[in-house]
DNA sequence: CGAACGTTTGAGATGACTCAAGCGTTGTGG
DNA sequence: CCACAACGCTTGAGTCATCTCAAACGTTCG
């Protein structure tokens, strides 16, 4: 159910039957939240955690300004913010990018299962750590690549991700974002951001129109992004031909 | 001893003597390494964790042409590769930056001192986790900050990091950092650094000379860099004046 | 139907890059 | 102990990628 897609494809981290059961029964609530509902704001305490069922979210930094740099893009089966599990509390705003489903953990119940099943902090230790690795992986993206390689790179990634969740084919998947998000991922103005979209499509690498992206040759695209999915520690990391979602 | 400076001054976290005397036992060896050698190459299985004793260490991601972009940059008193213990594999290198003086943890080892003292995971999950707070404010300073004040956000950022350590004074600090690895931090051209380095003397918000860093008001430096120490989540974010080394 | 939001395009400004050369400092071997 | 090599720092000139500001156009939703 709510953790189908929780750890799905992790190398050496994926959930056992019991310990999904034990995370959905620790579950108290589940939420439906409309788009752009700041969830979490840095420096207040938490009680709960957030599990991803449905929908997009983001965590981001903002500066004097009020200018956004986003630091993290979560899908259905993300667990948005296990780190401030511990925590205890965030620097940094978590909020719903598209409309969303989440399921609510609270930590107490978080520490009952822990308790009796050692071996699943491991496992949600791991999860944060990729988290970490994708910062990595976002920090070369900003440092290193021009505006073209940075969006290319973006895409790569979430096309990975989003095939591990069941959620792509592979070169289509449906992908809720505005310019301006992708501005914020990608350390960009949206005005530069629609300049990249028109060259991503000139080039034949990449159409996103009304949020559906088309990746004609997804191996292409991984060049000009300079794009290597070490990072997501991904049991599969070849495209896998399954059922998939395509809204 | 080698773990004086592990989680010092971090909000909640910081070890118990019966912690600290457990890890000092798990280390294996003490060892001298020269400047410039690579520890850990990315894919490469661990079986031991390093904590910097002495010296500056680096992790970094490389790009096609070598061009690097450093995703960390390590102090004494940090444990360096911690993430590769639930990971297993690390997805970039580590680097020394100086000649460093570290300790080895087998993990073998530290599974030991873990399996006996069920809090400890917590702490060392805590520490890996500021790594990536530390992570998401690089990117922050990548995607929103221009090169001043890039420059100016990584020098705050050191300075209080080396004052929890008690490495500076809050004013004054040994920063044995070239010009082109500070490239490699903020994702500019040496060339450029050398540029932004001669703005902040002329302004008077710093200046960096054989390997000094003299920072005459932390507060105008910490406004030109946008900088918010709350992500470091330091017990005492004021500059604490403690007995200080600066070599 | 209108308002709000997102996309597209243009023109001009500018911050950072590239390439190139000279200078300063440090360490090492003859 | 000197000389030279290696490395890091500094500066200049010219280029280019991205930004800013501005306006128009398209789409969605109440």
């Amino acid at each position: 159910m709510f953790t189908d897609r929780f750890l799905r494809d992790k190398r050496g981290a994926a959930l056992e039957p019991d310990e999904r059961a034990a995370i959905e029964a620790a579950v108290s609530e589940i939420r439906d939240i409309a788009a752009r509902t700041t969830i979490v704001r840095a420096g207040q305490p938490l009680r709960h955690s957030t599990l991803l069922v449905e929908g997009i979210m983001s965590r981001y930094i903002d500066d004097r300004e009020g200018v956004r740099q986003l630091a993290a893009v979560h899908f259905p089966g993300d667990f948005v913010d296990l780190h401030g599990f511990p925590l205890k509390v965030l620097e940094h705003d978590v909020q719903t990018t598209t409309s969303v489903r989440v399921a609510i953990v609270p930590h107490v119940a978080l520490e009952q299962i822990l308790a009796e099943r050692p071996q699943l902090i491991r496992k949600l230790w791991f999860a944060t750590l990729i988290d970490a690795a994708v910062h990595r992986a976002w920090l070369f993206r900003l440092g290193r690549l021009d505006a073209v390689g940075r969006v290319a790179h973006f895409l790569c990634e979430t096309n990975a991700r989003l095939v591990a969740a069941g959620l792509s084919d592979g070169h289509r998947f449906n992908l809720a974002l505005t310019q301006t998000d992708l501005a914020e991922i990608c350390g960009l103005t949206n005005v530069h951001v629609n300049r990249v979209m028109r060259q991503l499509r000139e080039d034949r690498l990449c159409v996103f129109r009304s949020s559906i992206v088309e990746i004609p040759d997804p191996e292409r695209l991984a060049v000009r992004g300079q794009f290597n999915p070490d990072y997501l520690y991904l049991e599969h990391p070849e495209p896998v031909m399954s059922p998939v979602e395509v809204p």
